[in-house]
Order: C-alpha cells, then structure tokens, then sequence
DNA sequence: CTTTAATAAGACATATATGTCTTGTTTAGT
DNA sequence: ACTAAACAAGACATATATGTCTTATTAAAG
C-alpha cells in the first residue's frame, strides 16, 4: 500500500544493487548465485541482466569452474547513469517533462515547470555524479555502524 | 532514445492531463472524446482513466444526450497526489527508497540516503500542494505567452 | 577424458500495463 | 415511442516487464 515513486525499473533497481555488490567485492570473482541469494532476486532473471553489463563493458564474466563477474573498471569511473543506460537503453534526457504534456521550457513552461526546474538537475545529479565507489563506502559505513550497535548490546 | 525518469505511469499522466483540461473548463459537461482527442489518448481508454476518476469522487459524469463529465469539486481541493492515490490505489509512501535496498533511516541509511533525503520532500512537496487550480492557472498564463508571440508576428 | 561448476543464450511462461471493441444503460431531442 | 448521443462495463487483444527452464559453451579439477 505504498507509492514508491519508483523512478527506477526493477531490472534497474537489481542491477545496481549487483554493481554495489560488485563494488563491494574486486579484485575476485563473484558468483551470480551469491548476489542473486544476498539481495533475493531470481537466478535466471539476475543473470540476464549482468549478462547486459557485461555486454556494455561494465562486467567481466570469466566461464566455468571457478568462474564467475567482476567489474570490468574502477568503481570510481562507472556511474549510476551507465547502468541505467546500459539497462534501458536509453541516455538521460535532460530535458523531460514529468506530466508528458507538450513542449516545455523556460518561456513555454508545463504546469509545474517552476517546481520540476528546481527539482530536475538535483535528480541528474544525483544520478551522474555518483559513481559505485562512493555508493559502496557508504555501505561499509553503514554497516561499520550496524555492527556498532550489535556489540553495544 | 530519452530517458524521462517516468515518475509517473501513462495512465496517471492521461489521469492529470484530463483533470487539467476538466480544471480549465468548468461547468458545463466536456465530452470524454474531447479530452482524447486535445490530448491524443485512445478514447477507450481514457474513459476507463475517467471512470476510475468518478468512482473516486474527483468527477461526476452525466450519461446520455449533452453529457459529458466535469469536476466535482473545486480544483482548488484537488490535489495531484488525490489523482495518483485513484489511478495508482496506494498511499504517497513517506519513506521510499530509490534503490529498494533494504531498511533505510538516518541511522541506517542507503547508499544514497543523504543526496535522496534532500530530494524526497521536495518531491513529495509538489505532489501534495500543487493543486489542479494552481495548474491550470500556469496553463492558462503559458497559453497567454504563446498568443503574444504569436499577434507579435 | 570425464566430471563438475560456472556463465551464455534463447525458448517459454506469467504478470501488468496499455489499448480496442462490443454491448448495456441513460438521457435529450424529435 | 423512437432515435441519437453520451458514459459504463466488461470482454478481448497487444505490448512490455518480469520470471523460469533447458540447453550450450567454457574452463578447472580429478
């Protein structure tokens, strides 16, 4: 009963979080079954969708025993807005209008173009400016915190 | 080949799209096929969008011979996230996560906690106190601009 | 060389969103 | 009454996203 305002798909959503997870995890290979378990998205379905990065040259996937992906570059250089196209395929319009109504800019403006101005390079931002090094410290933070707690008790 | 961070699914956009133009010709019946044809939505299928609309209290519809439908209430008490919460049947969830990892708060925040935390009221801000008033409003001021533009030729 | 363990690929299935069509119901005009 | 014009409702069709299964390919280990 919640309206996540989901601006990302779900194929988007797991394939992030498999490039946190890969983030969070170099220099060795990782098996999709293990990322696929640690966040519960189904094998099959998690597999194509690497198989996608793989294909955009954000993962290396090694065959056989002792196989498995990895990053293909520093974490430092890939960005959330390269899965997104990579996934959807499709590059940022950094012109969109949320209601789709008809053209929109500055002297034609859609009804909440004043609201949406201010609001929109905050998202591009958001979305650009953040590369999967940052996103996987902030994790580690996170969970340095967690375990902070837990010996608290 | 654009990517326009859909906040919103078609049926929500066609949903406000109709209480805009509903907002912009009040008391008298609009044709549902008029509304379809202004904003190019398959006529069927803006009519079930409607429906759902009446059964939410947001319109009335006459039947029959110089029907049509019209808004129930001032626009000025409509709000757009009264439109999502009919199309969409959920509640605006405070407490989204863009990346739906798990648990997110400030104490325990996910990967884009900070940067998303900023963002989200605003968001939210503009979903709960745009009214369809205040949205037809700025149509009306934006269809003023082109019609001087316009007499300027 | 055979087995085992991994990804790759494509067929297939299901769920949801979107779009179309037909029939029913209601009301105004003639 | 009858006809025309409007929304209501539900069946049906299509498109897309999501999810599952089987087979192929690859590489290491025994």
């Amino acid at each position: 009963m919640s309206l996540h305002l989901d601006i990302f798909s779900a194929s988007t959503k797991h394939a992030i979080q498999a490039m946190i997870y890969l983030s969070m995890h170099r220099n060795k290979p990782i098996l999709v079954r293990t990322i696929s378990e640690y966040y519960s998205i189904p094998l099959f379905y998690l597999a194509k969708i690497i198989q996608i990065l793989v294909k955009h040259n954000l993962v290396i996937s090694m065959k056989g025993r002792g196989g498995g992906v990895m990053l293909k570059k520093s974490p430092k250089r890939i960005f959330v807005s390269n899965v997104i196209e990579a996934i959807e395929g499709k590059n940022i319009d950094k012109e969109m209008c949320v209601y789709g109504l008809d053209v929109c800019s500055d002297s034609v403006p859609c009804p909440i173009h004043k609201t949406w101005k201010k609001i929109k390079p905050e998202i591009i931002d958001m979305l650009i400016n953040q590369n999967f090094h940052t996103l996987a410290m902030d994790l580690l933070e996170k969970h340095d915190m967690m375990s902070n707690i837990s010996s608290k008790k």
